[in-house]
DNA sequence: GTTAGCACTCAACACTCGTGAGTGCTAACA
DNA sequence: TGTTAGCACTCACGAGTGTTGAGTGCTAAC
């Protein structure tokens, strides 16, 4: 017994139907719904052997079925191979995702707030990572005794601050020096070099030894395992109108899940480098996730740095719309981070 | 019929016991677990007398007792009369909140989740505003072609930075001679004299001119009506522990104000400038907050601006606890942001 | 003024039972 | 051999009913 054509139609029926419902769905609305010129009895004939093929699951003996993980699967499978996803909403994306923002900050929060608001699931957005991003200009800002700013410029235009302490007392114009010559030293260098360059500065700069020190210790922590990324999330009381949440504790699971701004980040980082990744239920490994559905894309920087933007939402998520949300605002995050060159991937492996 | 002591105590008790179990209260339970040294009965004779003075409400006859809006009103009053609230929990809301930090969100993301870890409630932190801080220094640091970030030093230390483009080409050694003369002027001057002060350089400096133009109007628009400011949030997951939250639509409007920061600020920020406001049900005239008290305190910077914390909860909180955390939160956040003077102000103000 | 006693109320829970959606099977049909 | 009509069967769901227990109000005695 195999998948003929006329199962895949009719598994297809069940899954759109399911999507729009939430409810099981039985022979009889397939039949007359979605004419397929058949009874309800030989939908229930071939319903039978989907259930055994593992497509269907039948919640109790007199409700209808509902689609399994594989069931998904082999959907998404079929939308991402006949590449029916692209384009949909490349209009509307790009006409809410408009206005140009400088911040990294501002943008991430922005793109949360537009696919979320544009596919009714919550969204996340993780900043630019991966590849590290090559100084462009180091600046040093004093903010008060014994503490200045440090505004790292990169390559891709995107500012990083962090305020570092040093001991003594330092004018500005030294400070401005001081800034023009490390831009000078590590303007093309990424974070992870900055660390060693400045060392090796220590010996020629006497008289300020003790800041670079301090700021030395500081770049290298800052790019070092985890530095704690900024995450936007968008949209999480929409998933409150779907009735897989009117339980509260899966709103609770679920709720926790977005202040842990850490575990999200995991949660969805996990791509191996591909345009999409769908992971559907049990597939995510995660057990508070079983019945969610994870639906990433990803960026890229001008440096070559990789960013992730992705859904959650229920496993009867409308994968398509998804898809093609994700899809289209990759390619706008990906041309505002300058990436031109990569634009095509996203399309392309998506087919 | 008036109110005496007994009576008094009576309902401190009723008061207690909802706060504790969220479970309207009987007569029989105040007689045995506070024992009074009264049956049940005459606690039924006394409980009938606090509803017709208004104090408590019984959702069906033969269910007990809860407490009114007035109820706890006339408890918060003693509460703050008597002065209860100080410093019980001084000592693990310093331990939690030690170390440096400088940048304004890390401030008040870590006071935000300080307050909800110690209450259990849902924590707001409003960054100071008010009284405009003072410029100390201004500086500009080169972004990419035609676009430079402004990093705004004020005199509490607490920086501020937005990016501005600009038509032309500036190089860095010209960007770093219009800090300094820019930190020159604007140096002790709040941010809403900036933009005027910068107009009246404009002349002076023929070659920047459209650059300072792009400058001022960038400044004013920032520092005018709405700055769009960060607002830290915590422990809004915590919030679904509490039986009134059991109903999903609850869940889903506290959420949704969750998202809307702009809401949730203006609903924190309603403090008449005084230490502590409490508003328990009704009282904050915001119908989907009708079952929810807000308790707020203020914070002061050196430079006289007033920040908000506050707690969001039910209207059975616990009080003295909220009013204790946010207390001393409030002096830890004064302090950092080197507000000396006015510490003592926080528990004067309270009693 | 306080308390014991008693009748009364009513939410909550358990139980029953009818209803309807949906299935699986069988037999007839094309 | 595939499709369909018919029928018995299953089971969640909701309405209706009875029971229980927490709690009250009232009255009469202390």
């Amino acid at each position: 017994m195999g998948m003929d054509e006329r199962k895949y139609r009719i598994l297809q029926a069940i899954i759109d139907d399911y999507i729009l419902t939430a409810e099981p769905v039985g022979s009889r609305t397939i039949s007359r719904k979605y004419d397929m010129g058949l009874s309800s009895a030989t939908i229930r004939n071939e319903m039978s052997d989907l259930e055994e093929l593992g497509y269907l699951d039948q919640p109790h003996v007199s409700a209808g079925r509902i689609p399994s993980a594989k069931a998904y699967r082999l959907y998404v499978d079929q939308l991402l191979k006949t590449g029916k996803i692209r384009s949909a909403d490349d209009e509307s994306v790009k006409a809410h995702f408009a206005g140009r923002m400088h911040q990294m900050e501002d943008v991430i929060d922005h793109a949360a707030q537009v696919i979320s608001s544009m596919t009714n699931y919550l969204a996340v957005v993780l900043p630019p990572s991966g590849k590290q991003p090559l100084i462009r200009t180091l600046q040093l800002v004093p903010v008060g005794p014994g503490s200045a700013l440090v505004v790292l410029v990169t390559d891709s235009g995107i500012i990083r601050d962090t305020v570092i302490p040093y001991p003594g007392q330092i004018d500005n114009d030294t400070l401005y020096s001081i800034s023009r010559q490390l831009t000078e030293e590590l303007s093309g260098h990424s974070l992870q070099e900055a660390g060693g360059i400045i060392a090796s500065m220590l010996g020629r700069m006497h008289e300020n030894e003790a800041f670079l020190a301090s700021l030395s210790s500081f770049l290298s922590e800052r790019s070092g395992n985890a530095p704690r990324r900024h995450v936007a999330v968008g949209g999480a009381s929409k998933m409150l109108t779907y009735p897989e949440y009117a339980d509260v504790e899966k709103v609770k699971s679920l709720l926790s899940l977005v202040e842990t701004r850490d575990k999200l980040a995991s949660i969805i980082a996990q791509n191996g480098n591909v345009a999409f990744t769908v992971r559907i239920g049990p597939e995510s490994g995660i057990p508070e996730m079983a019945d969610c559905s994870i639906v990433t894309a990803t960026y890229s920087t001008q440096a070559g740095g990789k960013g992730t933007i992705g859904v959650i939402g229920p496993t009867r998520m409308r994968y398509s719309k998804v898809l093609s949300v994700l899809g289209t605002m990759g390619q706008q995050l990906s041309e505002l981070f300058g990436a031109q060159g990569e634009l095509e991937d996203h399309t392309e492996e998506g087919r």
